[in-house]
DNA sequence: CATGATCATAGATCAAATCGATGCCACCCG
DNA sequence: CGGGTGGCATCGATTTGATCTATGATCATG
């Protein structure tokens, strides 16, 4: 056992009990923590560094291949941090490590601290001279979030060197683009998770059925579906989701197609022309309703509703435009989140 | 430059070169960093805790000393780390180090570290075995927040073997229990600024001018105070802050004093009681002048506000238990102040 | 029961941070 | 102005301590 005595002691007699927890040391407990206070002065930080990448490994051995290391290094960080910290962090397994609920607290912050590093060069690059570079950004149609455009804004004027792209397309090939490295950035509706691509909630977003102003329906709720059956539609094609294809497929919706659109401003612009009914984001059809050219012919509580994702791929080496863009966003949507 | 394309154009010759300038990323250089794919795994993260105490010491020699190590040594580290990063990140001083501009960017990060690294004995104790201990903390009376009430609830849920004590006084002497370490948390005004108190600002308070129903005013608004300078008045004595105090004077407010009390609830209690007319905490006498017992004087846009302040010792080696109990507090108070 | 994982331990090795001495520069003051 | 003072950088020697190799223990799996 080591004890370090340091500064005034026996002044703080007083509040001895008041750290019980770290004090309960002196009784011969099987692992004493060396030291407490300024612990953060003390530890070997690369050792928290390491304790991410063994819990991302899965297990020493994993994370020692990982890092060009031979496995009992690991084992010995591990246990320096270990040490330090004076409690089991993960229990070693035939199958590797798993994290104790010490070592899940631990994990939260090693991760904090992890992401500041990650961010250094980012951060530098913008406080020295100003970043050059492109970000490209591929986007569902229609889509209104006055907090991505705020961020884009915000970004822009930070970096006003940076070129800023952006494509609209049906939401699978923003997805594809964004695997195959043609854009950095993504916003669009997924259905499943792809492991190569990081998603961020941005926003929910919410569909309606909408009929013209020429419709028989204008001005009434329709609470069953089925009764619109043999209305003709204006589909978004490819850029149509799952949730809203088989609400369509349910109720036999869209068996007369007489319109199509991938983009949802085309689409509204015929459902709005009184070519068919057709289903739009709430937000995209905002105005057209409020001018009185749109109705919506479902309650409020029946509009089907997903969830918008920020996307990049995963790739850990993001160039410094894509990481301020996505740290740009990312900043503002967690903020908004928290009211 | 913003580029939009609508729909889907443009085959791949364009993103081509876009790709190749992506390439050339991070290419800002009149120094070459290292690495900068990877960075945050090939520095030493050490580093960074040597770089926040530099920056904290004002030089090289001077956190040398701090930390018991040679002057060279420290000096080289900083190196390390410039070199690594590629920028210079403190100017060299006849008087120590000044940051430069990623200095500060290069600060805030290393920060966001060190304070991660802080909370981790804390948080590993809070997530092993129930903490217990004592927090004592006092604040100024008559204090209404939501927020705070909330943390303590949330805190001792949270952890149901600390102890927490409660105590009232006049503002000055809760910072005084603070600096003399009879506390360990305090929630006060405070006029200045003392060096040996962190200062997170939890709330805005506004005071009122208030009187009785059995006043000639009550139900009046007052537009000159000193129209009132001869009203009786009921003083917080000790507990009245400057700002009101002058108040008080520039208008020749209470030189008819009939009613004292320090503790804001009581002051209010005699206020009611038509003993004389006094300022209070808007918040603290809601109640009251809802149920139509107080009555504010004054406009509410001339109501004197003033900054309450979660305090603690500055002492890096919090107990755990008041760690976590400042540590809650912060995140709701952070949170809202996003909002 | 053997095989192939996993992680722990021990002693040797080697890299790198630290030290101590020295030199340079800017500033201050007699 | 010129010597002192306090700041930091540079250099080679030293020592610390993390990593490596080799080996052993334990546990899943076929």
């Amino acid at each position: 056992m080591i004890m370090i005595f340091s500064g005034l002691p026996l002044a703080r007699n007083h509040f001895q009990h008041a750290a019980a927890v770290t004090e309960g040391g002196f009784q011969l407990t099987d692992r004493v923590p060396l030291i407490d206070k300024k612990f953060a002065n003390r530890v070997d930080w690369n050792l928290m560094r390491t304790f991410v990448d063994i819990v991302r490994a899965g297990g020493i051995g994993a994370a020692a291949r990982q890092l060009n290391r031979q496995q009992p290094s690991i084992s010995a960080a591990l246990k320096r941090l270990e040490d330090h910290v004076g409690t089991t962090l993960l229990h070693r397994t035939a199958t590797g490590v798993e994290m104790t609920a010490a070592g899940k607290a631990m994990m939260t912050l090693c991760e904090d601290m992890l992401e500041s590093a990650r961010m250094m060069p980012h951060q530098i690059a913008q406080a020295t001279k100003r970043v050059e570079g492109f970000v490209r950004i591929q986007i569902v149609s229609g889509l209104v979030s006055p907090e991505f455009d705020e961020a884009i804004a915000s970004f822009h004027r930070r970096n006003p060197d940076i070129h800023i792209e952006i494509r609209v397309s049906p939401w699978r090939q923003v997805l594809d683009a964004l695997e195959q490295g043609e854009v950095e950035i993504g916003v669009s509706y997924d259905s499943s998770v792809r492991g190569s691509l990081m998603y961020e909630p941005l926003l929910v977003e919410r569909q309606q059925l909408y009929c013209s102003r020429s419709s028989p329906y204008f001005g009434h709720r329709v609470s069953r579906l089925i009764e619109l059956k043999d209305e003709r539609f204006v589909l978004t094609g490819e850029d149509e989701i799952e949730l809203i294809r088989n609400l369509r497929r349910r109720n036999r919706l869209g068996t007369r197609v007489s319109g199509l659109a991938e983009d949802i401003n085309e689409a509204q612009r015929l459902i709005t022309l009184g070519v068919g009914i057709g289903f739009l984001p709430v937000l995209a059809a905002e105005g057209a309703v409020a001018r009185g050219r749109l109705w919506p012919l479902l309650h409020a509580d029946v509009e089907p509703s997903y969830d918008i994702y920020l996307l990049a791929r995963t790739d850990p080496a993001r160039d410094t435009a894509t990481q301020l863009f996505w740290d740009e966003v990312f900043r503002r949507v967690r903020a908004l989140r928290m009211a």
